[in-house]
RNA sequence: GCCCCCGUAGCUCAGCGGAUAGAGCACCGGCCUCCGGAGCCGGGUGCGCAGGUUCGAGUCCUGCCGGGGGCACCA
């Protein structure tokens, strides 16, 4: 279905077109009327014509009767209000669309995204909420609107570290090694392999020659190395659980995986003689990029001791998603601090001729999480926080907050609930700020059933739910008249849904999908406070049901897009 | 030294070059025997500073100030 905002752009280019052929009508929501075109002023100004008679000139062009009224005011605006007709007809036609009005992809594309990326034999912290987070959104918001979504969790399995990791593991006893990694205490094996490493010469020795045995691919080395990941996988999944989040075992494709590609990587650069020697490393440097003293910035993809450098990793995976995957996009949701990074490499496979120019690849930078002192956000003692201990805390006290308002559950559904309540608020928190921006983790206001938080929102559904469980089955109604004007604010809420998900998708911000379903739910309280639902009758009731029911469906497609559940009862 | 991100109300944050810059929280005052009060209404001259571009700048450009981050072999 064309989303509401497609159909009155599309009219209004007919209009300009006859003035201005190709002008932007600058279509926007208003405050003044249902959306405004703010496009006069510019071709006016290009004309060298008085804007006003410009605008007169733009209407009179225009087909639109049926879908709006179009009134000049101001400077040169024109201001759209939509039809009594077409909101009935829009909203009898949402009734029967699953999508709410969504449009599909016209060309659906193949999407890499890339996020998560924790690493094995360590702990998973607050610094992988936000990648996990906002890639399942991305993914979810892609998937919903028809593209394929391939998920990649480019786990960091590989290194100098395994050296000192298989070891440890060695010294532990496979047995209990593996007893230990299963219960997912995975930094007091990381942390006990650092110890020995730091206190024995002999250990440190040990460590470096298992790491060449494991880069010669000895296969006993590649059993224990093994061992590490799928430990650390296993455990990574019961987080992704506990998240409720997408990726599953199949989607990790670590470092290791590109292994067997980076000599490739380094030979072809050498072939297209972009490789550079500089201090024994071998490097890329790409046009554009400069370094502490003025100098070129090198990207160093096989390092002076022979080892290959983490961007020809990354290079190598740009080569297998354009062209083993075929991606026609690639995301990639890591921390802001790696924006040069990505910059570089992005840089190097287009000189390479690795990333063609109608492949879209992105990084999609974030910021970082603070705690309540506005510092990167640490525990008490200094030490980063762990995921799992996160989402329990924020269960415990969703629970905790159930318990106080006496709802009326049993413990295994209370908590449940307390679970998605949870997840609402971590999520929703996380992905309702701009996503280059720092944020402030503060818990008691997440969980806040008040405010602009996830669990408000849920709540806003579940109360939709209740009135319509009451109401029992109802008639579809001929007509919707929107006499009130809470009723007709509620129903241009339900068509700027398609919007507000393609604009999140288009700026990978899935915050404006989280503030338009905000304004929605205020729209709702607005409808609930001037329009009674159950107690009214006839068709006027049945109106505002079939109103009912679409805000339901689009809270909870909205959250779902999100990765937010919206529980039928709080 | 160079580069990137951020700076909007007391606090947390929206704001796609358009009209009088908004919301939530907190605070104050009112309302409601009403489908879930986890509510509703009212109360506010705040875009870091200075230039510039533009018919129009919180938004774009330049410089500065403040915060964070990056700049050669960790990933």
């Amino acid at each position: 279905m064309t989303s509401t905002y497609d159909e009155l752009l599309s009219r209004l280019r007919v209009g300009f077109d006859a003035v201005a052929p190709g002008a932007d009508p600058v279509l926007r929501p208003s405050e003044h009327a249902d959306y405004q075109a703010n496009g006069v002023m510019a071709v006016a100004k290009a004309l060298g014509r008085p804007p006003r008679e410009v605008a007169a000139e733009v209407v009179a062009h225009l087909e639109i009767a049926d879908l709006a009224d179009v009134e000049v005011a101001g400077p040169g605006f024109l201001n759209l209000r939509l039809s009594a007709d077409y909101l009935s007809r829009r909203l009898l036609a949402l009734l029967e669309d699953p999508m709410l009005g969504i449009e599909r992809a016209r060309e659906p594309r193949r999407v890499v995204i890339d996020y998560s990326a924790p690493n094995v034999a360590k702990e998973m912290h607050v610094g992988h909420l936000r990648s996990t987070v906002i890639g399942d959104a991305l993914v979810r918001l892609h998937r919903l609107v028809g593209h394929t979504v391939i998920a990649r969790n480019h786990v960091g399995d590989w290194g100098t570290p395994f050296g000192m990791l298989i070891e440890h593991l060695l010294d532990l006893g496979e047995d209990r090694a593996i007893a230990e990694l299963s219960i997912g205490d995975l930094n007091a094996f990381y942390q006990g392999a650092r110890a020995s490493f730091d206190a024995s010469e002999e250990f440190r020795e040990r460590s470096r020659s298992r790491v060449v045995m494991l880069q010669r691919g000895d296969a006993e080395t590649r059993r224990l190395w093994r061992i590490l990941v799928d430990q650390s996988v296993a455990y990574f999944s019961e987080v992704y659980a506990k998240l409720d989040v997408l990726l599953s075992a199949d989607d990790v494709w670590g470092e290791s995986a590109y292994n067997d590609y980076l000599e490739g990587v380094v030979a072809d650069l050498d072939a297209l003689g972009l490789l550079v020697e500089s201090d024994g490393a071998r490097c890329v440097f790409p046009e554009g990029f400069t370094g502490r003293d003025g100098e070129p910035q090198p990207l160093i993809v096989q390092k002076n001791d022979g080892g290959f450098g983490y961007a020809a990793t990354d290079l190598a995976a740009v080569r297998d998603r354009v062209f083993g995957l075929g991606a026609d996009e690639m995301l990639y949701v890591v921390g802001t601090p790696q924006a040069q990074h990505f910059a570089m490499v992005f840089a190097a496979a287009r000189e390479a001729g690795w990333l063609p120019d109608r492949v879209h690849c992105e990084h999609v930078a974030f910021g970082h999480v603070l705690g309540p002192d506005r510092k990167m956000f640490k525990t008490r003692s200094g030490e980063t926080v762990k995921l799992v201990a996160l989402v329990d805390e924020a269960v415990e006290r969703a629970e905790a907050g159930l318990v106080e308002r006496g709802a009326d559950l049993t413990p295994d559904e209370r908590r449940e609930l307390a679970g998605q309540i949870a997840r609402a608020a971590i999520k929703y928190a996380d992905l309702s700020t701009e996503r280059q921006r720092d944020y402030v983790f503060d818990l008691d206001r997440m969980l806040a059933f008040e405010g602009d938080t996830g669990p408000y929102l849920q709540y806003a559904h579940a109360r939709l739910r209740s009135i319509l469980r009451r109401a029992g089955d109802a008639a579809v109604p001929a007509r919707l008249a929107l006499a009130e004007p809470a009723e007709r604010d509620l129903a241009l809420g339900l068509l700027a849904l398609p919007e507000a998900v393609a604009s999140a998708l288009e700026g990978s911000a899935p915050h404006r999908l989280c503030t338009h379903l905000f304004d929605f739910a205020q729209r709702l309280t607005a409808f609930y406070e001037a329009c009674p639902v159950l107690s009214a009758e006839g068709e006027v009731r049945d109106e505002r049901l079939a109103l009912c029911r679409l805000a339901a469906r689009t809270l909870a497609l909205g959250l779902g897009a999100l990765g937010i559940d919206a529980p039928e009862r709080m």
